[in-house]
DNA sequence: GCCCCTGATATGTGATCACATATCTTGTTC
DNA sequence: GAACAAGATATGTGATCACATATCAGGGGC
C-alpha cells in the first residue's frame, strides 16, 4: 500500500489560482477589497510572478476587477450584475438538470441522497463554509451526471461570479428555507429525477434559482 | 478638432491576447498547431512576458491546450467537442434571441438588416475572413440587443471555441445553404422580430445552429 | 542494421531587476 | 488652519536571467 501522499505536482501560479479562487469563493475577501500583487504574494510566500498570472486569470474570469491602471479589487455585484447573473443561470442550470435527467442512473440517485443529506446537516448545523461546499458539491454532482465539459465549464464560470452572492443567501439559508418553504426543494429534484421526469426537474432548478434570487433581493436593504 | 490618433493605451498582453484570439478566431492557426511562447514573442516582437499571459488566458479559455508540462498546441477540435459545444450553443443562443426579441426596437432592426445584407454580400463574394467577420458582426448585434453582459460573455468563449468549425464551416457556406435551402434564414430571423413574435425568434436561431453543425458533422469525413 | 543511451538543445516556470506612474505624505505658503 | 505642491512610496508591467526537465540527435553497442 502506498502511503505517500501524492505529490503537488502543479505549477506554482495553478496552485496560487486555486488557492485564491477558493478564497473568493468561500468569500474569505470582502466585494471590493483592493488586492495587491505584492501583498499576496507575500502571504502566500512566492514571488510577484506566479500570483501574476493567478491574478489575471481571475481578472479574465471577471473574479477581480481592474479598477484604474494600477488598482485591482475583488468583483463588486451590484443589483444589476446579480439580476443578469440570475437572468443567466435561470436559463442554463435548468437546462444542465434536464440534461443530466435523461442519464442520471440509481447509483447517481443515491450518490445525490448523500450529498443532500449533508447539505441539509450542513445548513442545521454548519458554519456558512460549509454550507457553501455542500451546496456546491450537490448540485456540481448533478450538473457532472449531464456529462458536457461545456456546460460544466459554463455553470463554474456563473458560480465563481456569483460567490459574494451566495454567500450572503447561505448565510441565512435557514431563515429563508423557512420563510418560502423551501426546505425540501432538493429532495423534489431527486424524486423528479427518480420518476424521469426531465421537465419537472428542470422546473424545479428553474424556481430553486428565481425564487432565492427573489428573496435575496427583496431583503438586500436590510 | 482633435487630429491625434488615439493613443494605444492598453498593456502589452493585453494586445497581444487580442493578437492571438483574433488569428485563432480567423483561423489563422492550424488546430494541433504547436505554439512556443518564445517563437511567439519573436514574431510579434516583444519579450516573453506578454506572451506568457496571454497564452495562459487562453488557454483558461481552451482556446489554447496545454499537452504535457511542455508543450502547447492550439485547441482541437474532436467531433465529441464540437457536438458538445453545439449542445451547449443550441441552449443558450436561442434563450439569447429570444431575450434580444423582447427589447429591440426599429432601429435596431434596421441596423440588422445593413448587417445581413453585408453578410450575405461576404458569402457571395467575400473570403473566408470576410464572411466569418460578418456572421460574428451580425449575431453578435443581436445577442447586444439582449442587454446582458454575463449572456455575451459566456456566448463569446463558446464562439472563441468554436472557431476552428465555423471556419470550416463557411469555408463551404454557399454550398450548405444550397443544400439546405437556409440562405435566407437570417432574413426569417428578422422578420420574427418586426412581427414581435419572440418564441418564433427562438425556434429560428435554435433550427439554424442544430441544422448547420448536423450538415457539418455528416460531411466530416470528406 | 536496429536499439538504447547520452549529451545537447529547447522550453515553460519562477525570481529579480528596471521603469513609468499612480497614490500617499509631508512640508510650505497664504 | 487649510490648500496645494513636491517628494517619497507603492504598484503594475515588461525584460532578463537561472533552472529543471522534456525533447531530440547522434553515436556506440549488440
Amino acid at each position: 500500500m502506498n502511503v505517500l501522499r501524492k505529490v503537488e505536482n502543479q505549477t506554482l501560479h495553478a496552485r496560487v489560482y486555486q488557492e485564491l479562487r477558493n478564497a473568493i469563493i468561500r468569500g474569505h475577501f470582502a466585494p471590493g477589497e483592493v488586492v495587491t500583487i505584492r501583498r499576496l504574494a507575500t502571504e502566500l510566500g512566492t514571488s510577484v510572478m506566479p500570483v501574476r498570472e493567478a491574478i489575471h486569470r481571475l481578472i479574465s474570469e471577471r473574479a477581480i476587477e481592474m479598477q484604474g491602471s494600477r488598482s485591482m479589487r475583488i468583483a463588486m455585484l451590484t443589483r444589476e450584475k446579480i439580476e443578469d447573473l440570475i437572468r443567466v443561470r435561470s436559463i442554463i442550470e435548468p437546462e444542465a438538470v434536464y440534461l443530466a435527467a435523461g442519464r442520471i442512473g440509481e447509483d447517481d440517485i443515491l450518490e445525490l441522497e448523500v450529498l443532500n443529506r449533508k447539505l441539509m446537516r450542513a445548513i442545521k448545523h454548519g458554519d456558512v463554509d460549509d454550507k457553501l461546499l455542500a451546496n456546491r458539491a450537490f448540485h456540481f454532482a448533478v450538473y457532472e451526471i449531464a456529462a458536457s465539459p461545456m456546460l460544466l465549464q459554463v455553470i463554474d464560470s456563473l458560480w465563481l461570479q456569483s460567490g459574494p452572492y451566495l454567500q450572503s443567501l447561505f448565510a441565512s439559508a435557514d431563515r429563508f428555507h423557512e420563510e418560502l418553504g423551501t426546505e425540501f426543494i432538493n429532495d423534489e429534484l431527486i424524486e423528479a429525477f427518480r420518476k424521469g421526469d426531465a421537465g419537472l426537474a428542470r422546473r424545479i432548478r428553474e424556481k430553486d434559482i428565481r425564487v432565492s434570487a427573489e428573496w435575496y433581493l427583496n431583503h438586500l436593504d436590510e
